[in-house]
DNA sequence: CCCTATGTTCCCAA
DNA sequence: CTTGGGAACATAGG
């Protein structure tokens, strides 16, 4: 469930809370996660967000990479309470321990040696340049939402971020990236830019079950135009916002606002 | 029982 | 080879 500015308010919030700290103990409570080895008693040396993966960066050369997929929560704990109920890792430290919480188990956990698989693509926070994005979707038929969403292009928009990005851009989910032109990728770019930042500001949407590192709601969800509002009237048309599935996803749009010419 | 869910990966077809 | 679509993964909630 983490897009982008939810990975990336864990990652602010670990770096106040563990920049510097020992590892002191790692305990897998659910096997599927498989092993990790040879990070206990490691120093931290930073924390880095790669799209929606977190990485705890260790000496040695070593990082601990988390992914939380649908459902997988970071949490900080620093009383002697048991675990909480879907604990699935605990990473322990002198001054309290982290956990990783998740409900349907698809989270991941991996250690890296310094110098292995470097992910594809680039960051939409740090770079969403209007006309590389032109140069990559010409030979591309896919819908503007599906390639928004594909990590190997861009890391980290999910469908929320996705469909909030293409309401403010004015644009059709469901438009071919290659019939786009500059000035329509200025508009997705200028709104992917000021929705991503706005989230992280508000530290991240919790439309669910979502929370920060110390428990709580982020306020993103307030901010909403489209996700969400099915039935209910656009902000700008007052026409009903409409929700179809697109790719399996639900995606959440308004007709007369997002037409398909675009511009 | 049905359907839905903020993600990724694998398999398959074109 | 590439691209894109759907199922699968595992679980909770309406």
């Amino acid at each position: 469930m983490p897009e982008l500015p939810e990975v990336e308010t864990l990652c602010r919030q670990l770096r106040q809370v563990i920049a510097g700290a020992k590892i002191t103990k790692t305990r897998i409570v659910d096997s599927k996660l498989g092993t990790i080895e040879g990070i206990e008693g490691k120093q931290v040396c930073g924390v880095n967000r790669h799209g929606k993966a977190l990485a705890i960066e260790l000496e040695g050369d070593l990082s601990l990479v988390l992914h939380f997929r649908m459902t997988g929560r970071l949490l900080w704990q620093n009383n002697g309470n048991g675990l909480l109920p879907h604990t699935r890792l605990v990473v322990s430290f002198p001054h309290g321990r982290l956990v990783l919480i998740d409900p349907r188990r698809f989270a991941t956990v991996t250690v890296h040696k310094k110098g292995n698989s470097l992910p594809l693509g680039s960051d939409p926070l740090a770079d969403c340049d209007p006309s590389r994005l032109l140069e990559i979707a010409q030979h591309s038929t896919l819908p503007i939402k599906s390639f928004l969403m594909d990590q190997r292009r861009l890391r980290g928009i999910g469908n929320i971020y996705a469909c909030e990005i293409l309401y403010h851009a004015r644009m059709d989910p469901w438009r071919k990236v290659n019939s786009l032109s500059l000035d329509e990728w200025k508009e997705i770019a200028e709104a992917t830019g000021k929705i991503l930042i706005r989230a992280i500001a508000c530290r991240g949407t919790s439309v669910s079950d979502w929370r920060d590192l110390f428990g709580r709601e982020g306020e993103h969800q307030n901010c909403l135009s489209v996700y969400g509002r099915e039935g209910a009237a656009c902000y700008s048309c007052g026409k009903e916002i409409k929700r179809k599935k697109l790719n399996g996803r639900g995606t959440y749009y308004c007709p007369t606002c997002q037409h398909a010419e675009g511009g």
